[in-house]
DNA sequence: ATTATCTATAGATCTATAGATAATGC
DNA sequence: ATTATCTATAGATCTATAGATAATGC
Protein backbone atom coordinates (compact mmCIF):
# COMPACT_ATOMS: atom_id res chain seq x y z
CA UNK A 1 0.00 0.00 0.00
CA UNK A 2 1.59 3.49 -0.93
CA UNK A 3 1.45 6.35 1.28
CA UNK A 4 1.22 9.99 0.26
CA UNK A 5 5.04 11.89 -0.59
CA UNK A 6 4.60 13.83 2.89
CA UNK A 7 3.97 10.14 4.73
CA UNK A 8 6.92 9.16 2.95
CA UNK A 9 9.29 11.64 3.70
CA UNK A 10 8.33 11.17 7.60
CA UNK A 11 8.98 7.12 6.76
CA UNK A 12 12.47 8.58 6.07
CA UNK A 13 13.21 10.44 9.04
CA UNK A 14 11.64 8.01 11.75
CA UNK A 15 14.30 5.61 9.49
CA UNK A 16 16.83 8.04 10.01
CA UNK A 17 16.06 9.16 13.97
CA UNK A 18 16.04 5.13 14.93
CA UNK A 19 19.47 4.68 12.58
CA UNK A 20 21.34 7.03 14.14
CA UNK A 21 19.72 6.18 17.42
CA UNK A 22 20.42 2.16 17.36
CA UNK A 23 23.80 2.72 15.31
CA UNK A 24 25.34 4.11 18.44
CA UNK A 25 24.10 2.37 20.62
CA UNK A 26 25.28 -0.94 18.93
CA UNK A 27 27.63 0.08 16.63
CA UNK A 28 27.07 0.45 12.82
CA UNK A 29 28.12 -3.28 11.70
CA UNK A 30 25.75 -4.60 15.03
CA UNK A 31 22.49 -3.12 14.47
CA UNK A 32 20.89 -4.85 10.78
CA UNK A 33 18.80 -3.42 8.20
CA UNK A 34 15.44 -5.57 9.62
CA UNK A 35 16.55 -4.14 13.50
CA UNK A 36 16.50 -0.55 11.89
CA UNK A 37 13.23 -1.44 10.18
CA UNK A 38 11.35 -2.90 12.71
CA UNK A 39 12.84 0.32 14.89
CA UNK A 40 10.80 2.96 12.28
CA UNK A 41 7.91 0.51 12.01
CA UNK A 42 8.45 -1.23 8.42
CA UNK A 43 9.64 -3.83 6.23
CA UNK A 44 13.35 -3.65 5.46
CA UNK A 45 11.78 -4.03 1.88
CA UNK A 46 10.77 -0.35 1.78
CA UNK A 47 13.82 0.38 3.71
CA UNK A 48 15.72 -0.64 0.72
CA UNK A 49 13.67 1.11 -2.19
CA UNK A 50 13.81 4.59 0.35
CA UNK A 51 17.76 4.31 0.58
CA UNK A 52 19.65 1.45 -2.05
CA UNK A 53 21.79 -0.10 0.13
CA UNK A 54 23.04 -0.45 3.66
CA UNK A 55 25.84 1.92 3.03
CA UNK A 56 23.68 4.05 1.55
CA UNK A 57 21.42 4.51 4.71
CA UNK A 58 24.31 4.76 6.89
CA UNK A 59 25.95 7.83 5.37
CA UNK A 60 22.89 9.87 5.91
CA UNK A 61 22.61 8.37 9.11
CA UNK A 62 25.88 9.34 10.32
CA UNK A 63 25.20 12.84 8.92
CA UNK A 64 21.84 13.09 10.58
CA UNK A 65 23.31 11.92 14.04
CA UNK A 66 26.11 15.02 13.46
CA UNK A 67 22.98 17.35 12.31
CA UNK A 68 21.07 16.97 15.20
CA UNK A 69 23.85 16.32 17.90
CA UNK A 70 25.08 19.83 17.05
CA UNK A 71 21.87 21.82 16.74
CA UNK A 72 21.35 21.66 20.50
CA UNK A 73 24.30 23.50 21.29
CA UNK A 74 23.74 27.01 22.29
CA UNK A 75 26.10 29.50 20.00
CA UNK A 76 27.23 31.22 23.43
CA UNK A 77 28.35 28.91 26.04
CA UNK A 78 31.25 28.53 28.02
CA UNK A 79 33.60 26.24 27.32
CA UNK A 80 33.53 24.98 30.88
CA UNK A 81 29.97 23.70 30.69
CA UNK A 82 30.64 22.32 27.31
CA UNK A 83 32.85 19.96 28.96
CA UNK A 84 31.47 19.12 31.81
CA UNK A 85 28.47 18.06 29.88
CA UNK A 86 30.29 15.81 27.71
CA UNK A 87 32.38 14.50 30.44
CA UNK A 88 29.32 13.98 32.35
CA UNK A 89 28.13 10.51 33.78
CA UNK A 90 24.75 11.16 31.83
CA UNK A 91 26.50 11.97 28.27
CA UNK A 92 28.51 8.31 29.39
CA UNK A 93 25.31 6.48 29.89
CA UNK A 94 23.14 7.66 27.36
CA UNK A 95 25.51 6.73 23.87
CA UNK A 96 22.31 6.15 21.87
CA UNK A 97 21.73 10.56 21.83
CA UNK A 98 25.32 11.39 22.83
CA UNK A 99 28.16 12.59 20.61
CA UNK A 100 28.27 10.21 16.96
CA UNK A 101 31.95 11.00 16.79
CA UNK A 102 32.47 9.19 20.46
CA UNK A 103 29.82 6.48 19.68
CA UNK A 104 31.03 5.94 15.86
CA UNK A 105 34.98 6.67 15.81
CA UNK A 106 36.58 3.37 16.08
CA UNK A 107 34.47 1.90 13.15
CA UNK A 108 35.02 4.76 11.00
CA UNK A 109 38.50 3.06 9.38
CA UNK A 110 36.53 0.55 8.15
CA UNK A 111 33.56 2.43 6.49
CA UNK A 112 32.96 3.33 3.36
CA UNK A 113 34.77 6.64 1.91
CA UNK A 114 31.14 8.42 1.61
CA UNK A 115 30.68 7.57 5.41
CA UNK A 116 33.89 8.49 6.69
CA UNK A 117 33.18 11.73 4.44
CA UNK A 118 30.00 12.61 6.93
CA UNK A 119 32.37 11.60 9.54
CA UNK A 120 34.81 13.94 8.91
CA UNK A 121 32.81 16.89 8.29
CA UNK A 122 31.85 16.57 11.94
CA UNK A 123 35.12 16.17 13.15
CA UNK A 124 35.53 19.67 11.46
CA UNK A 125 32.33 21.46 12.68
CA UNK A 126 33.42 20.68 16.48
CA UNK A 127 36.57 21.85 16.58
CA UNK A 128 35.72 25.11 14.45
CA UNK A 129 32.97 24.82 17.80
CA UNK A 130 35.65 24.72 19.95
CA UNK A 131 38.44 26.61 18.19
CA UNK A 132 35.97 29.90 18.94
CA UNK A 133 35.92 29.40 22.81
CA UNK A 134 39.28 29.18 23.20
CA UNK A 135 41.60 32.26 24.84
CA UNK A 136 41.03 35.42 22.22
CA UNK A 137 44.82 36.35 23.27
CA UNK A 138 45.90 33.22 21.00
CA UNK A 139 46.50 32.48 17.72
CA UNK A 140 44.31 31.15 15.09
CA UNK A 141 46.20 28.45 14.45
CA UNK A 142 46.86 28.05 18.17
CA UNK A 143 42.99 28.14 18.99
CA UNK A 144 43.10 25.36 16.58
CA UNK A 145 45.63 23.23 17.76
CA UNK A 146 44.22 23.24 21.60
CA UNK A 147 40.76 22.81 19.81
CA UNK A 148 41.80 19.35 18.02
CA UNK A 149 43.50 18.23 21.86
CA UNK A 150 41.08 19.32 23.54
CA UNK A 151 38.36 17.00 21.07
CA UNK A 152 40.97 14.68 21.75
CA UNK A 153 40.79 14.46 25.09
CA UNK A 154 36.94 14.57 25.47
CA UNK A 155 36.31 11.81 22.73
CA UNK A 156 39.69 9.18 24.42
CA UNK A 157 37.47 9.77 28.07
CA UNK A 158 34.20 9.10 26.76
CA UNK A 159 34.93 6.11 25.07
CA UNK A 160 37.42 4.61 27.72
CA UNK A 161 34.79 5.48 30.54
CA UNK A 162 32.12 3.81 28.65
CA UNK A 163 34.72 0.85 28.17
CA UNK A 164 35.48 -0.16 31.52
CA UNK A 165 33.85 -2.24 33.46
CA UNK A 166 34.77 -0.78 37.19
CA UNK A 167 32.02 2.25 37.87
CA UNK A 168 34.80 3.76 40.20
CA UNK A 169 37.39 3.85 37.58
CA UNK A 170 35.14 5.31 34.61
CA UNK A 171 34.06 7.93 37.11
CA UNK A 172 38.12 8.70 37.46
CA UNK A 173 38.57 9.13 34.22
CA UNK A 174 35.54 11.38 33.67
CA UNK A 175 36.91 13.70 36.79
CA UNK A 176 40.34 13.62 36.07
CA UNK A 177 40.06 14.17 32.08
CA UNK A 178 37.18 17.37 32.91
CA UNK A 179 39.51 18.82 36.13
CA UNK A 180 42.62 18.75 33.45
CA UNK A 181 40.85 20.22 30.72
CA UNK A 182 39.35 23.06 32.91
CA UNK A 183 41.65 24.03 35.38
CA UNK B 1 44.90 -36.63 13.02
CA UNK B 2 45.57 -35.76 15.89
CA UNK B 3 49.35 -33.75 16.99
CA UNK B 4 51.26 -33.60 20.33
CA UNK B 5 50.23 -31.58 23.20
CA UNK B 6 53.22 -29.68 22.50
CA UNK B 7 52.49 -28.82 18.75
CA UNK B 8 48.55 -28.54 20.30
CA UNK B 9 50.30 -25.85 22.53
CA UNK B 10 51.64 -23.95 19.80
CA UNK B 11 48.69 -23.96 17.68
CA UNK B 12 46.60 -22.48 20.51
CA UNK B 13 49.48 -19.54 20.42
CA UNK B 14 49.08 -19.27 16.64
CA UNK B 15 44.97 -18.75 16.86
CA UNK B 16 45.68 -16.04 19.71
CA UNK B 17 48.54 -14.10 17.49
CA UNK B 18 46.17 -14.31 14.39
CA UNK B 19 43.43 -13.49 16.72
CA UNK B 20 44.81 -9.97 18.56
CA UNK B 21 46.26 -8.93 15.50
CA UNK B 22 42.59 -9.52 13.24
CA UNK B 23 40.12 -8.33 16.03
CA UNK B 24 42.24 -5.16 16.30
CA UNK B 25 42.57 -4.66 11.92
CA UNK B 26 38.65 -5.41 11.45
CA UNK B 27 37.08 -5.18 15.00
CA UNK B 28 35.66 -8.01 17.27
CA UNK B 29 32.54 -8.82 15.63
CA UNK B 30 34.28 -8.02 12.40
CA UNK B 31 36.35 -10.93 12.88
CA UNK B 32 34.76 -14.23 11.89
CA UNK B 33 35.83 -17.77 13.58
CA UNK B 34 36.07 -18.88 9.92
CA UNK B 35 38.71 -16.18 9.24
CA UNK B 36 40.22 -16.75 12.73
CA UNK B 37 41.19 -20.44 12.11
CA UNK B 38 42.02 -19.57 8.81
CA UNK B 39 44.69 -17.19 9.53
CA UNK B 40 46.14 -19.50 12.11
CA UNK B 41 46.24 -22.50 9.41
CA UNK B 42 43.07 -24.42 10.82
CA UNK B 43 39.81 -25.43 10.69
CA UNK B 44 37.08 -23.58 12.89
CA UNK B 45 36.18 -26.76 14.31
CA UNK B 46 39.26 -27.21 15.69
CA UNK B 47 38.99 -24.39 17.39
CA UNK B 48 35.82 -25.00 18.88
CA UNK B 49 38.14 -27.57 20.53
CA UNK B 50 40.43 -25.64 21.58
CA UNK B 51 38.47 -22.43 22.64
CA UNK B 52 35.01 -24.01 23.28
CA UNK B 53 33.30 -20.65 22.56
CA UNK B 54 33.89 -17.22 20.57
CA UNK B 55 33.70 -15.56 23.65
CA UNK B 56 36.63 -17.46 25.20
CA UNK B 57 38.55 -16.90 22.39
CA UNK B 58 37.69 -12.97 22.47
CA UNK B 59 38.88 -13.12 26.04
CA UNK B 60 42.21 -14.87 25.82
CA UNK B 61 42.99 -13.00 22.35
CA UNK B 62 42.31 -9.53 24.62
CA UNK B 63 44.34 -10.92 27.56
CA UNK B 64 47.23 -12.27 25.28
CA UNK B 65 47.09 -9.09 22.77
CA UNK B 66 47.27 -6.51 25.85
CA UNK B 67 50.18 -8.71 27.54
CA UNK B 68 52.19 -9.17 24.46
CA UNK B 69 51.76 -5.17 23.83
CA UNK B 70 52.66 -4.23 27.07
CA UNK B 71 55.99 -6.17 27.01
CA UNK B 72 58.31 -4.21 24.55
CA UNK B 73 57.65 -0.94 26.48
CA UNK B 74 60.89 -0.93 28.44
CA UNK B 75 60.53 -0.12 32.01
CA UNK B 76 62.40 3.06 32.10
CA UNK B 77 61.83 5.46 29.72
CA UNK B 78 61.03 9.21 29.14
CA UNK B 79 57.13 9.66 29.32
CA UNK B 80 58.03 11.97 25.73
CA UNK B 81 58.83 8.73 24.04
CA UNK B 82 56.25 7.28 25.16
CA UNK B 83 54.23 9.51 23.90
CA UNK B 84 55.99 10.45 20.70
CA UNK B 85 55.60 6.99 19.76
CA UNK B 86 52.09 6.23 20.76
CA UNK B 87 50.96 9.09 18.63
CA UNK B 88 53.10 8.99 15.55
CA UNK B 89 52.54 7.90 12.09
CA UNK B 90 53.66 4.33 12.21
CA UNK B 91 51.37 3.22 15.20
CA UNK B 92 47.98 4.96 13.49
CA UNK B 93 48.65 2.99 10.61
CA UNK B 94 49.78 -0.39 11.88
CA UNK B 95 46.64 -1.01 14.36
CA UNK B 96 46.71 -5.09 14.24
CA UNK B 97 50.18 -4.46 16.14
CA UNK B 98 49.44 -1.65 17.81
CA UNK B 99 47.30 -0.78 21.23
CA UNK B 100 44.66 -2.91 21.93
CA UNK B 101 43.06 -0.08 24.15
CA UNK B 102 42.48 2.48 21.20
CA UNK B 103 41.33 -0.30 19.27
CA UNK B 104 38.95 -2.51 20.94
CA UNK B 105 37.56 0.37 22.77
CA UNK B 106 34.55 1.48 20.85
CA UNK B 107 32.98 -2.40 21.12
CA UNK B 108 33.81 -2.89 24.86
CA UNK B 109 30.50 -1.66 25.94
CA UNK B 110 28.82 -4.72 23.82
CA UNK B 111 31.30 -7.30 25.11
CA UNK B 112 30.85 -9.81 28.11
CA UNK B 113 32.15 -9.27 31.51
CA UNK B 114 34.93 -11.37 31.06
CA UNK B 115 36.08 -9.42 28.18
CA UNK B 116 35.49 -6.51 29.92
CA UNK B 117 37.23 -7.40 33.21
CA UNK B 118 40.53 -8.17 30.49
CA UNK B 119 40.23 -5.09 28.65
CA UNK B 120 39.92 -3.00 32.38
CA UNK B 121 43.02 -4.51 33.60
CA UNK B 122 44.67 -3.22 30.67
CA UNK B 123 43.65 0.20 31.60
CA UNK B 124 44.97 -0.13 34.51
CA UNK B 125 48.65 -1.25 33.44
CA UNK B 126 48.50 1.61 31.44
CA UNK B 127 47.52 3.92 33.76
CA UNK B 128 50.26 2.60 36.60
CA UNK B 129 52.67 2.79 33.95
CA UNK B 130 52.06 6.25 32.84
CA UNK B 131 51.79 7.43 36.48
CA UNK B 132 55.29 6.24 37.60
CA UNK B 133 56.16 8.09 35.10
CA UNK B 134 54.99 11.66 36.27
CA UNK B 135 56.70 14.64 38.57
CA UNK B 136 57.57 13.27 41.27
CA UNK B 137 56.68 16.32 43.05
CA UNK B 138 53.04 15.73 42.99
CA UNK B 139 51.00 13.41 45.38
CA UNK B 140 50.64 9.70 44.10
CA UNK B 141 46.74 10.88 43.87
CA UNK B 142 47.64 13.97 41.47
CA UNK B 143 49.88 11.63 39.50
CA UNK B 144 47.06 8.99 39.33
CA UNK B 145 44.64 11.74 37.52
CA UNK B 146 47.37 13.25 35.33
CA UNK B 147 48.01 9.38 34.09
CA UNK B 148 44.16 9.00 33.08
CA UNK B 149 43.96 12.14 31.72
CA UNK B 150 46.91 11.55 29.64
CA UNK B 151 45.76 8.31 28.91
CA UNK B 152 42.30 9.47 27.20
CA UNK B 153 44.31 11.95 25.26
CA UNK B 154 46.82 9.04 24.10
CA UNK B 155 43.64 7.28 23.04
CA UNK B 156 41.37 9.89 21.66
CA UNK B 157 43.77 11.04 19.17
CA UNK B 158 44.69 7.93 18.16
CA UNK B 159 41.23 6.75 16.81
CA UNK B 160 40.52 10.11 16.04
CA UNK B 161 43.56 10.29 13.87
CA UNK B 162 42.38 6.94 12.31
CA UNK B 163 38.83 7.98 11.55
CA UNK B 164 39.22 10.83 9.66
CA UNK B 165 39.49 10.63 6.12
CA UNK B 166 41.52 13.85 5.83
CA UNK B 167 45.25 12.91 6.15
CA UNK B 168 46.33 16.59 6.91
CA UNK B 169 43.23 16.23 9.53
CA UNK B 170 44.57 13.10 11.16
CA UNK B 171 48.08 14.48 11.27
CA UNK B 172 46.93 17.55 12.77
CA UNK B 173 45.64 15.48 15.55
CA UNK B 174 48.37 13.71 16.50
CA UNK B 175 50.48 16.84 16.19
CA UNK B 176 48.40 19.00 18.25
CA UNK B 177 48.13 16.22 20.97
CA UNK B 178 51.61 15.31 21.35
CA UNK B 179 52.62 19.28 21.83
CA UNK B 180 49.48 19.42 24.45
CA UNK B 181 50.78 16.37 26.27
CA UNK B 182 54.78 17.46 25.95
CA UNK B 183 54.98 21.23 25.81
C1' DA C 1 42.23 -45.04 25.56
C1' DT C 2 42.60 -40.33 24.88
C1' DT C 3 42.20 -36.28 22.21
C1' DA C 4 43.48 -32.65 18.61
C1' DT C 5 41.81 -32.03 14.32
C1' DC C 6 38.74 -32.33 10.31
C1' DT C 7 34.34 -32.94 7.67
C1' DA C 8 29.69 -32.04 7.22
C1' DT C 9 25.92 -29.70 8.49
C1' DA C 10 22.34 -27.24 11.31
C1' DG C 11 20.17 -23.07 12.34
C1' DA C 12 20.28 -18.21 12.74
C1' DT C 13 21.09 -13.83 10.77
C1' DC C 14 22.27 -10.50 7.29
C1' DT C 15 22.11 -7.85 2.85
C1' DA C 16 19.69 -7.61 -1.18
C1' DT C 17 16.23 -8.32 -4.99
C1' DA C 18 11.97 -9.56 -7.60
C1' DG C 19 7.32 -9.13 -8.01
C1' DA C 20 2.71 -8.09 -6.05
C1' DT C 21 -0.31 -4.63 -3.88
C1' DA C 22 -2.78 -0.54 -3.33
C1' DA C 23 -3.03 4.30 -2.61
C1' DT C 24 -1.47 8.71 -4.56
C1' DG C 25 -1.35 12.31 -7.90
C1' DC C 26 -1.65 13.63 -12.56
C1' DA D 1 0.54 5.83 -14.47
C1' DT D 2 3.49 6.21 -10.71
C1' DT D 3 5.46 4.64 -6.55
C1' DA D 4 5.85 3.59 -1.40
C1' DT D 5 5.34 -0.43 0.84
C1' DC D 6 4.99 -5.42 1.68
C1' DT D 7 5.76 -10.47 0.90
C1' DA D 8 8.70 -14.03 -0.24
C1' DT D 9 12.95 -15.62 -1.05
C1' DA D 10 17.86 -15.99 -2.62
C1' DG D 11 22.50 -16.35 -1.36
C1' DA D 12 26.15 -15.39 1.75
C1' DT D 13 28.04 -15.58 6.25
C1' DC D 14 28.31 -16.65 11.05
C1' DT D 15 28.36 -19.42 15.41
C1' DA D 16 28.06 -23.88 16.92
C1' DT D 17 27.75 -29.05 17.20
C1' DA D 18 27.98 -34.06 16.05
C1' DG D 19 30.60 -37.66 14.55
C1' DA D 20 34.67 -39.55 12.10
C1' DT D 21 39.72 -39.84 11.83
C1' DA D 22 44.23 -40.76 13.20
C1' DA D 23 48.20 -39.83 15.95
C1' DT D 24 49.71 -39.46 20.75
C1' DG D 25 50.79 -41.15 25.22
C1' DC D 26 49.85 -44.31 28.78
Amino acid sequence: MRVSKEQAAKNRERILNAASRLMRERGISGVGVDALAEAAGMTHGSLYSQFGSKERLVEEAVAHAIATNGQDVPKVFPLGDYVSEYLSAAHRDEPGSGCPLAALCCEMPRQSGGVRERFTAGVRGVVALLSGRMESQLKPRQREDKALATLASLVGALVLARAVNDPKLSDDILRATRSRLSG
